[in-house]
DNA sequence: GTCTATATGACGATAGAC
DNA sequence: GTCTATCGTCATATAGAC
């Protein structure tokens, strides 16, 4: 039992898990006692954690796009030195598809109400992921300078249309349903590189 | 001045119009003096035209729906009937990011709210939706089943992936900015169908 | 049709007991 | 650390004036 996390720090992580899920279902204004409860505890007893719903919020953007990053980061990295800047971007793409889908609620809520929270925590996190982006941004282009990218391609738009369609998928996709993520995930990236088209024999 | 659509009709199209802006902002719980305001109305005067919030939010989704597949059909049907299943899809892959980026500010809310809606309007809303969902589905389908896709490709995910990058340009996209909506939607329309990735020779 | 005024009830946040 | 109690604020929805 050495090294165990202080109750204050396992309350604190049941809090935040229990606002990732009520704050990407509900959105930015979901109830305080609704995320109370899943954790259980009292509303007032938030705050000994945190200082008002704004401090809560900020913390679930941050963590989704650190855990998202992570993963992803993770992945890519795992690649033997041999991996061209093509097949970096593939796993990139596929680990932030699977991020969304199944590894953390965070990047799923993060994904549901960055576009909902004030101009202040608005901006501050918009800054915080624009760093992420900056991550894919460079992994996109690296492929784009090797020619593995058709040479009309836009880094900047395909960047934004493939976080896009992989953010979506928290829009339609069912956990429950019968469509496994890894599939999604494969699609993704199949759409993304190679596009749906058959190609002219 | 005949056929001036009535004063009640005019203010109801101002609260829509608002709505559209405000939900679309704050998410499904956003107040209702936030639209009330910017329709030159007071919050009780809503209740002259609507039941509630969930009728306003109701008729929101529904208008977000009906104007996308509007746009999108004119665009298909004003094709040459010598247009292959391919080219339809291409056009209304087009015209849905149209839509969504300059057309319907209703388009936009409806792809932000509908997740954060009540059980009962969100499955009444899904089932309409569906239907739209439907069509798109049947020109990838056409496609398909002409041999113009991959034969590996699951049309409703690739719908979904499709859609999902369409919907989320609202998250990045500026209209004031630098980039014309229409190349948006062309490099779209170019990564869906061919794909970002260059062909081997 | 739209306004003002209001009842009713919730929610966020604080203070103090334990 | 967490609870209970409570204050102040605010939003929804209604009623009736104009």
């Amino acid at each position: 039992m050495v090294e165990k996390r202080s109750k204050s720090e396992r309350t604190r992580e049941r809090i935040l898990d229990a606002a990732a899920v009520v704050f990407g279902g509900q959105g930015y204004l979901a109830r305080l006692v609704d995320i109370a409860e899943p954790a259980g505890i009292q509303t007032g007893s938030l705050y000994y954690h945190f200082k008002n719903r704004d401090d809560l919020v900020r913390e679930v953007l941050r963590l989704g796009v650190d855990t998202t990053w992570a993963h992803v980061r993770s992945e890519v990295d795992a690649l033997p030195s041999s991996a061209s800047s093509i097949d970096r971007l593939r796993a990139a793409i596929r680990a932030h598809a699977m991020a969304v889908l199944v590894v953390s609620p965070y990047a799923w809520a993060r994904a549901r109400i960055a576009g909902q929270a004030p101009a202040a925590i608005g901006a501050e996190h918009r800054a915080h992921h624009a760093r992420y982006g900056d991550y894919i941004g460079s992994l996109v282009h690296d492929a784009h300078s090797d020619g593995h990218l058709r040479a009309e391609v836009d880094p900047y738009v395909a960047t934004m249309l493939v976080l896009g369609a992989l953010s979506w998928t928290t829009e339609w996709f069912d956990a429950n349903g019968t469509i496994p993520a890894g599939d999604v995930a494969d699609h993704a990236v199949r759409m993304t590189l190679d596009g749906i088209a058959q190609p002219p024999a």
